[in-house]
DNA sequence: TTATATTATTAGGTATACCTAATTAATGGA
DNA sequence: TCCATTAATTAGGTATACCTAATAATATAA
């Protein structure tokens, strides 16, 4: 059993590690985090000597395959109360991740297990992000921003990049939400700016850092 | 805002005061939280600074309005999800308990109401207690031990006094839950148990012990 | 009333998870 | 290469929420 710290911990490491990012290093871990590397040291100590990650100065950290599906369980977790408060309780997009920061950490036996069943095992999150099935396993779906999708043709809305208020709120106003279609009518090449039809009757104008935030698939 | 660990004393002195302890010590809260007197003196001057509640050796522990509401909201979050667990995610009545114990520490905005939207504006949680309000008012309801209950009549149950998962466990397997019809058949003054109908179609005897842990009402 | 329990309280200590400031190591550029 | 900057680490400190052991206060009983 972990503490909602060390949760935390292995979490941020888990998603450095899918961003792509070769050297998780304290620094990096202490960003994310929000506070200061010496704390991040102390902790990556006690994580090691717990077999939940291994940490090298020249290697950065390393989660163990114990440290990776304690990991994965919290971000179940998450994504599947995000799901509940959006579609049970009625919050907004940009309300949700707060919410599931705490409801992440609650433990008991088989309780992801009887939400999964209870929303109808979802396999995206609010943000589009995969829900990790009960043994760990991510459903993965071609996604890409909306920056690179093709004029004359029709997406779907996946999820977002940036996950801030203003840009969620944003895209409540433009009534763009999970499964969303958007059809890409334009591109400007002068600001890269995209003119789009959303869901055939709306049609508007979309700045490049809108599409660079907003991911699609086919 | 208050830790976890605020919360839950401010839960167990307003408990305590409801149970009708007149006096509330340092060794009754140390006894309700499963710990040490010397560690709860230094919790009460922390919430006595923080004007939650007023602490004198003569008279005990006794809540602030500030500290009562407090307490108030987290019996609510807690008594909220335990109506969700049971209804929703399908757990039994005797592992509710644990689980809300956990949940009712979430904080979040309207979070509570909320759920209790959601839920339909429940006023009882599954071992019949009343559920408070938004604003923090709770229903009464004129509840009796079955032992009290007489012969002929029929009782609708209402709640548990004993919550152990031994009780719990037998009261499922006689099918006995929340709102369960239940007719005084017979009472046996040799060992003051009791012969009873369940809903019906269910006829067994029920000890003295068994009928003063159901609450029940008329 | 006085001796004996029982309670309350204080003093001092532990573990967690942070922090700042100082030091050491590593990296990058001129 | 050497200096400057950045990163990593250590040392020592803080607050929370516990603990034990010793002491003080109160209550109970002979």
């Amino acid at each position: 059993m972990q503490t909602f710290s060390e949760e935390n911990y292995l979490k941020i490491i888990y998603n450095l590690d899918k961003q792509g990012i070769k050297k998780i290093t304290p620094t990096a871990i202490a960003e994310a985090l929000d506070n200061n590397p010496a704390s991040v040291i102390d902790m990556l100590k006690k994580l090691g000597d717990k077999k939940l990650l291994a940490y090298e100065k020249s290697k950065g950290a390393k989660l163990t395959p114990n440290g990776k599906a304690v990991a994965i369980s919290v971000i179940r977790k998450h994504r599947l109360w995000e799901v509940f408060l959006l579609e049970k309780l009625g919050y907004e997009w940009d309300q949700v991740h707060d919410i599931a920061e705490q409801l992440e950490h609650i433990h008991y036996a088989d309780l992801a297990d009887k939400l999964d069943k209870f929303l109808g095992f979802p396999k995206y999150d609010p943000h589009g992000d995969p829900i990790p099935s009960a043994n760990g396993e991510m459903v993965s779906m071609n996604r890409f921003m909306l920056e690179e999708a093709n004029v004359g043709k029709t997406y779907k809305v996946v999820g977002v990049k940036d996950t801030s208020p203003e840009f969620l709120q944003y895209l409540k106003k433009l009534e763009i939400g999970i499964g969303t279609k958007i059809t890409i009518k334009e591109k400007i090449p002068f600001d890269n700016s995209m003119i789009i039809m959303i869901e055939k009757n709306m049609r508007t104008s979309v700045s490049k850092i809108f599409a660079q935030n907003l991911l699609v698939h086919e």
